[in-house]
DNA sequence: TCCTCCGCTGTAACCGCTTACATTTATTGT
DNA sequence: ACAATAAATGTAAGCGGTTACAGCGGAGGA
């Protein structure tokens, strides 16, 4: 079932057939009708793919992330794909990985799919060696690439990112506020937004007058039973009262330390996580977590890119140049339940 | 960059950069290198539109889920995805929520699309009432539709799915047999899966010698609180000293009831929940839950796939007929944690 | 009445690839 | 050395749409 058969049925050719089912203004009502029963009757669908090879775009967005059955990246994929539904775009996924290589892979796969952008989502695709990251910045220069906390300075790449550094700021901040003597920082991932939250983490201690050296910050894994034991180790070398965890992954592994050691949650230790994600109120108890604002992240990343795909036209139809901020960065929230006392 | 430029630059014909590109066997070394340098110096990527418009074929699958951010579904697509691609075919995803002229749009969408096959993971694609699965009942017609953890009879559709009936009734069985007097099972959405395992908590009170009107069976709503306050509200009625929850999620609430009543688990309540997500071992105390196997689902849910869009081959280079069962199941396995006494 | 203009429709080229078939070139046997 | 055969290569027709441009008929004005 193809447009020639629709014109045959219809009596048309397939100029106005293809009009008709892309809306054109140009078409008189009994064609539009004569077109549409035949459709409505014979069940047509388009083939997208010749769509948009003689069109030129295929209405397509290619997303790359590093493992979708992670909460985090899994809402944002959520998220992401559903507001580009929404806008007529549909989402190529494309789960990762940590490895460089199949990355590359991957985007080179998103390529030859003719997506029209890209969006990296999550911040594992900022290489420590600049160099790995030139396969994105040359595809840049083909497509827009959106990064969602991630940031690479190049054309055409735009990062939408939350405040990671201004949230463990105020967290550390607070904490100290309510009487916390000893804050130790927890983490369990290298990446362009956990160098961040170490900034927010410096940064705090240095607004309460607490100099570098006195700032306790240690790296785990990143399993729960991981960051418990590797908190206990710590416990055992020196005693803390609260804990800031770079995740809520990471503030569980909190909580099943303090537990298991029978400290009393937050009376004796508080913990501070970070996204509010639904793993912190799965948490009991419940987990005080900087709310990264993941939602608003996202869909001002899908707003930016339909400003960048479909830009304004001027009175000859000729598309406008858009200027878009190439960084954009979402104040984080501090919600606050039962894991502290403020 | 195209087929054109790449012959154009190696000197040979366009077909013999098609033969290069796919890897054929009809070709010279000397060719071969030829196209391949060139391909090499231009970073040629071939349009994988054109091509399956060429060939007939796309090599992508639609997967369809409900919401991408649930846990659970998060995970089935990584693994989906995952081994897909390393079959060689592309996923679109389509989000649909739970609203049935999403479903039906998102399936539309997929078929212009031209998948070569749909998954629809989890159970809320089979409708109670029967016409309005016809969508992809129709759907099936044209091509394979894999069903994860769902099942519609008909031509086309093929279901993987966890034996949640055998595995409630175990679990029903096992806390029984743990000295469990008074048991409640919770859940908190009605679809295919949810029916089947009531049915094994039917059957388990069965085997254990209990008669229908003891089983305690209430429905509540999706989030943890909800769950802990119809469980609140229930044991006010009449105490139990037992709950099963359909879900990782719900047995979280179940274990914030008990945490709010000064309930002790397991020694004053026992939990089991269902799924084994991250989120069994998220809890604190950790969750009893039945591994519902979910990656082994997948796995044979692309395995069947697999074979069904490629199937083997006779000598004359004809596809044979491969004959696939239309529904497997795969067994569960109780995973014991903190939250029971067995 | 004839010409112009406009709205609608149709024709055909093109998007970038695959592939059946024709053609050329290389290999082998006698 | 030459036909027969096999291997490599090229040509051209699709795949299913979009769209520039040409053509057509009818309304309105001179």
């Amino acid at each position: 079932m193809n447009i020639y058969d629709i014109s045959k049925a219809a009596g048309v050719s397939i100029a106005s057939v293809s009009r008709v089912i892309n809306g054109a203004d140009n078409v008189s009502e009994k064609t539009r009708k004569k077109v549409m029963d035949i459709i409505d009757e014979y069940g047509y669908t388009p083939n997208a793919y010749a769509r948009g090879l003689g069109r030129g775009s295929m209405k397509t967005i290619g997303i790359m992330c590093s493992d979708s059955s992670d909460i985090y990246l899994a809402n944002a994929i959520y998220y992401l794909e559903t507001d580009l539904r929404k806008n007529g775009y549909n989402s190529i996924l494309c789960c990762t990985g940590y490895d460089l290589e199949t990355k590359k892979a991957s985007f080179e796969l998103l390529k030859s799919r003719q997506v029209d952008a890209f969006i990296l989502a999550g911040s594992k695709y900022v290489e420590k060696n600049p160099e790995d990251n030139q396969y994105i910045i040359d595809g840049a220069k083909e497509h827009p690439v959106m990064m969602v906390n991630g940031c690479i300075e190049a054309m055409g790449i735009y990062s939408v990112r939350s405040d990671d550094m201004g949230g463990m700021k105020e967290a550390f901040t607070q904490l100290h506020e309510s009487g916390a003597k000893k804050i130790i920082y927890v983490y369990s991932s290298d990446s362009f937004s956990g160098e961040q939250k170490i900034e927010g983490i410096k940064a705090g201690a240095k607004k309460c007058g607490i100099s570098e050296e006195n700032i306790r910050i240690v790296k785990g894994k990143k399993s729960y039973g991981d960051i418990a034991e590797l908190l206990a180790a710590e416990y055992e070398k020196e005693a803390f009262d609260s804990i800031i965890a770079s995740s809520d992954t990471s503030g569980i592994g909190a909580v099943k330390f303090a537990v298991s050691h029978g400290l009393r949650i937050p009376e004796d230790i508080q913990i501070v996580s970070y996204n509010n994600s639904k793993l912190a109120e799965a948490s009991t108890p419940e987990l005080t977590s900087v709310d990264a604002k993941l939602e608003e992240v996202c869909q001002k990343t899908c707003d930016s890119l339909m400003k960048l795909l479909n830009p304004p036209l001027d009175e000859n139809g000729n598309a406008l140049p858009v200027s878009l901020p190439a960084r954009t960065v979402v104040k984080t929230k501090l919600v606050k339940r039962a894991t502290t006392r403020f």
